[in-house]
DNA sequence: TTGCTCCTCACGTCACGTGAGGTGGC
DNA sequence: TTGCTCCTCACGTCACGTGAGGTGGC
């Protein structure tokens, strides 16, 4: 007679996984594999669809420990599905964030990758963003991490903060003959903040959402002039994608993060333009 | 005078990590703080833009290591660029694998959530799909794992395969008086493996790319007369939400993996039928 | 028989977390 | 001064990986 369950290498080929995480898995009593004469282990398909939830588990970021309790049946129906809506509510977020860093990189790597380091444009669909904006007296002030810390600290200590750069909004047509009075500065304030301690302390601004165009670009600085070919590009490639913008405003991010093998008079900024398709 | 850099405990909450994180960079060389004459550390805006840098790696899924070779400069503009783009190319997979956990449990909470376990209905927009269809002589021999193993080894011994389970295509119109012979079991064929070794060993078939609609549904065993309700469930809602179906075909996939609270007889099933939006 | 695959058991590792014990007004 | 925050240093932990040393024809 043929055999009929699985050894260990197959499990390992069928699940991309290795003979280690099954040994793991089997030390930590997760599988409890059929055990042979000679200590080989072999898997029926109870083993294999245990290991497929276990996966799926692991996915959804649970501990080996979760997953003894949830698997052994020592949850019941209600813990169980609160748990799923957790664990699928962090994911979400994880995986947002994941998009957001890879889209990022993306466009990094896109402008690195060209001779001339020149611009590289994206289409996004935003959602509505609000920010606080400072003061203009405020602004040398903003020269020192500590000020800066202190200014939003009310923002920075609330849950919902992540980290973020300061942004400049400036209008769109004052890319034309850029002076630095023309812009503020202002951050980002994230989504499901309480925003009433919020508007009570702070100035603030909405982008409305909708279609943006993302130019990403390397700024040296000093070099102002630079602005003014950005703007004749930007305009050749609104027309040559049949676009208009859509709104007085402009904001432009920093992204440090991303100027890794940057000089260090230069950095990575990103400007986002609302755009509509032209009728 | 005040002070100008920040302390860790504001930099921990800045970037909402937690000072061990912070101690660990710094103690395998990653970060470098001024340090005081009590021993406190302080970030100035070098150290931030640097600890910005590694939480983009890290998100990449660089290692320490790595990140200290390309922070430090031991890597110029080439081998920099080709690493981003690996990394970039790994959560691109890393990314819709999550998105496909996500949807398919949170599916399943939707299931699970109402008290009658009836239905749970979402539309998507999907690629195109190739399958493996077994010969109907096969089918009972599908019985035994180490057959099954056999059976699909060359595909799952290929690089791109990914654990799959059996699927069922059978015709929409047979659901009203559903009999096994009408169905053939089949296996997913992964994207990007080469499919000339696959189409000699194996007969295979194709859906086409489209909408949609996913029906996530409790099967008893032996109940085959659910299934008339359930068609019954889907017309209603085709009909309520202006959509007709747009093939003759229909998949239904076992999830074994979703099942984990559900009685030995049961199974968390999905069946897919391509629609289209009334005009 | 050789080479390949399986095994065990101890220890290693990666990225932190914990806890005891102590200083200092940041 | 108290309580809070900072520190160090050793050890713990989670989910595996590695490597030495050995068996068996799956």
């Amino acid at each position: 007679m043929t055999r009929q369950k699985l050894l260990k290498s197959e499990i390992v080929q069928l699940f991309n996984t290795t003979k280690e995480t099954l040994r793991h898995y089997e030390n930590i009593g997760l599988l409890s594999p059929e055990i042979d004469d000679n200590l080989y282990r072999f898997y029926d398909i109870n083993e294999l669809n245990r290991l497929r939830q276990i996966i799926v588990l692991r996915d959804l970021g649970f501990s080996t420990l979760d997953m003894k309790r949830i698997l052994n049946g020592g949850i019941d129906k209600e813990a169980y599905l609160g748990m799923m809506k957790d664990h699928t509510r962090l994911l979400d977020h994880k995986i947002s964030h994941l998009i957001k860093v890879r889209d990022e990189t993306n466009q990094m790597i896109d402008l690195m990758s060209k001779d001339d380091f020149s611009l590289s444009f994206t289409i996004h669909e935003k959602h509505s963003r609000e920010y606080i904006l400072v003061n203009p007296f405020e602004i040398p002030v903003m020269d020192s991490l500590k000020t800066y810390y202190d200014t939003f600290s009310t923002l920075i200590k609330s849950e919902a903060y992540s980290e973020k750069t300061l942004i400049s909004i400036f209008k769109y047509n004052s890319l034309d003959n850029f002076e630095k009075e023309d812009s503020r500065i202002g951050i980002e304030i994230d989504k499901g903040m309480s925003l009433s301690d919020i508007n009570n302390t702070y100035e603030t601004m909405s982008l409305t959402c909708g279609l943006y165009l993302s130019v990403f670009y390397v700024f040296k600085e000093g070099q102002m002039n630079d602005l003014k070919n950005l703007k004749s590009h930007v305009e050749a490639y609104l027309a040559a994608n049949n676009l208009t913008v859509n709104s007085e405003y402009v904001v432009e991010i920093e992204h440090p993060e991303l100027s890794i093998l940057l000089a260090d008079h230069e950095g990575l900024y990103e400007m986002q333009i609302k755009v509509s398709v032209c009728k």
